[in-house]
DNA sequence: ATGACGATTTACT
DNA sequence: GTAAATCGTCATA
């Protein structure tokens, strides 16, 4: 499935991530970013790269692409390209739902709506690190997505993706999808719009 | 072996 | 608004 349509396909899709010791967290997913592999210059696929990091994104659909970057921080995609087609969806931000105990525990008590308002925050908050990269989301219990019927495009805000202004062109396009207005997104709509004034 | 760099977050001025 | 934190990964040598 192209990424540019599983992208919005998963807002309001639940994340939903079980412990080894059974522990349960979940959360609705309210933002997404669609990375389009080797044409795309702000995927880390980009030209075709395939080095130990990024294997996972050569992965069949299903499979969980999970990264460390900055020194300090993890992020998550859902693979969907078929194998040896590197492309994904990065998931940006939760509206948490189950477990919220456990998250404030290891996102060390921030607000409940900054819980998962990030692609880091979300990680640090369900223990998600590359233990979990490369595994497969349709067949494990660690990690998997419960399917929800898709959302009325109106309900969706679209916008340039985060962090990816080393991309040219590929910088602007609309590529991130928002549940419109929900306060657990990342960085708001007005707030992006502000910056590309 | 070395150097540069992040698909970010947080704290601080 | 700006800056610091912090290190695995990759390209270069």
């Amino acid at each position: 499935m192209p990424p540019q349509r599983l992208a919005p396909r998963l807002i309001g899709c639940l994340l939903v991530r079980t412990l080894p010791d059974s522990t349960r967290m979940s959360g609705r997913i309210v933002e997404t970013e669609a990375y389009l592999g080797v044409k795309d210059a702000a995927a880390h696929t980009f030209g075709g790269r395939r080095t130990l990091r990024n294997e996972a994104m050569y992965g069949p659909p299903g499979t969980a692409y999970v990264y460390f970057t900055y020194g300090m921080h993890h992020c998550m995609n859902i693979v969907c390209g078929k194998e040896g087609e590197p492309v994904a969806v990065l998931v940006r931000a939760l509206a948490p739902v189950e477990g919220l105990e456990a998250m404030r525990v290891r996102r060390g008590g921030a607000a409940d709506r900054l819980l998962c308002a990030g692609p880091a925050r979300l990680c640090k908050a369900m223990d998600i690190d590359l233990t979990l990269n490369g595994s497969d989301m349709c067949s494990g219990d660690a990690l998997f997505v419960e399917v929800s019927p898709p959302l009325p495009a109106r309900k969706l805000t679209r916008t340039p993706r985060i962090g990816v202004d080393y991309a040219g062109d590929w910088a602007k396009k609309n590529l991130r999808w928002m549940l419109t207005d929900d306060p657990n997104v990342s960085i708001s709509a007005s707030k992006n719009r502000r910056a590309f004034r």
